[in-house]
DNA sequence: TAGGAAAGAGACAGACCTGTCTCATCACTT
DNA sequence: AAGTGATGAGACAGGTCTGTCTCTTTCCTA
């Protein structure tokens, strides 16, 4: 059903769409407004993505993708656990200053598509999910299974919540506290109470 | 301008807004639809708020004046920094908890209204600042400054992220892990490497 | 009981939304 | 050179959005 798209066109709006999502919003960005900047025929796009909530799964799987092929990039230099989660923080850092930066995409997906049964909120939090498990299996090679769960998770929220503080213009506190405290809770998983 | 409103139409509508807010977001839910479940004239949420905007800002403020009622009572009870934290941390497992618990309403306005110019974007932010400087007023008592500033923004993008976590469904792991990791966080801010 | 403010009811404007349809045009393959 | 599928361009439908306007009704107070 899907064009083969020889042209590349599909993968044009994807990045058009991206770039007005991530600057306005989900519903506050219209289709108009899309294909406008994709400079393509609305046509075009209703034939690659039948509809508005297909395009924006495409967006997020397509960033999702990227992102864990740069993360897959960092993990392959770096030795110890710790050392590994601090290159993650690195990237986050330099996302964090990034002029173009408005927060996180798959969270604000979050938000705004709030039904856990819609594809949005599904795909949005597929990319949450993976970022976790990446976590946990890099903990897993230094300590059991279930202190590496509860670091991992700890680390995601973290991680989270330093992006929120960096939307909001605090990205040096925001960085500066998450390696404190990522250090601290990767201490307190090693060695249990 | 704004009518006295003896009668509290304007905490009705407010109310009403809320819960449409929180389930569907601001975007998506409609001014018919509000005034529709506030069972109100039209005309008469124009009157109280000349736009829709206002009556978003109005909606968060309301919350976090709640909010910060709520958190002012539990401080009142516990003893140490460490009890204090724990008890904010039982507001946020009770509320996790609520059937309809739909995410944090701040962090959604963040995510819908990105530019940090705009009043939503102020409000909602207003409220993040606030609930940080709560923690850090708290662990100043046992701590210098500094590390207290760092372990409250610490602090504040765990529980961010646990609330995420939680809006994805996974609210018991998300407070267990981000008990523990605040532990963690203000014991390694007590005693400094 | 009279006056004035608040609220109700609903039509209305103008813009924007998603999604459909038609027909012409381009590009590539065979 | 002919055919086939992707694309372009734009009108169009039907709905929804915010916000305004007018007129009537209710309600509280003095």
């Amino acid at each position: 059903m899907t064009p083969s798209s020889p042209s590349g066109k599909r993968q044009h709006v994807v990045d058009a769409a991206y770039a007005l999502f991530k600057r306005d919003g989900f519903h506050a960005t219209g289709i108009d407004r899309i294909i406008a900047e994709a400079d393509i025929a609305k046509m075009t796009m209703y034939r690659h993505f039948p509809a508005k909530d297909d395009l924006i799964v495409a967006v997020l799987e397509h960033r999702a993708a990227r992102f864990e092929r740069q993360l897959d990039r960092l993990a392959a230099t770096a030795g110890t656990a710790a050392a590994k989660i601090a290159t993650i923080l690195d990237w986050h850092e330099r996302w964090f200053r990034d002029p173009d930066f408005h927060g996180c995409l798959f969270a604000h997906a979050l938000a705004e598509f709030g039904d856990t049964d819609h594809p949005v909120f599904k795909a949005a939090s597929r990319q949450k999910n993976g970022l976790r498990k990446r976590m946990r299996s890099i903990l897993e090679k230094e300590m059991p299974t279930e202190p590496a769960e509860g670091a991992a998770a700890a680390l995601l929220m973290l991680i989270e919540g330093a992006t929120l503080m960096a939307q909001m213009g605090e990205a040096t506190a925001a960085i500066d506290s998450a390696r404190k405290a990522a250090s601290a809770i990767i201490a307190s998983a090693r060695v249990p109470p």
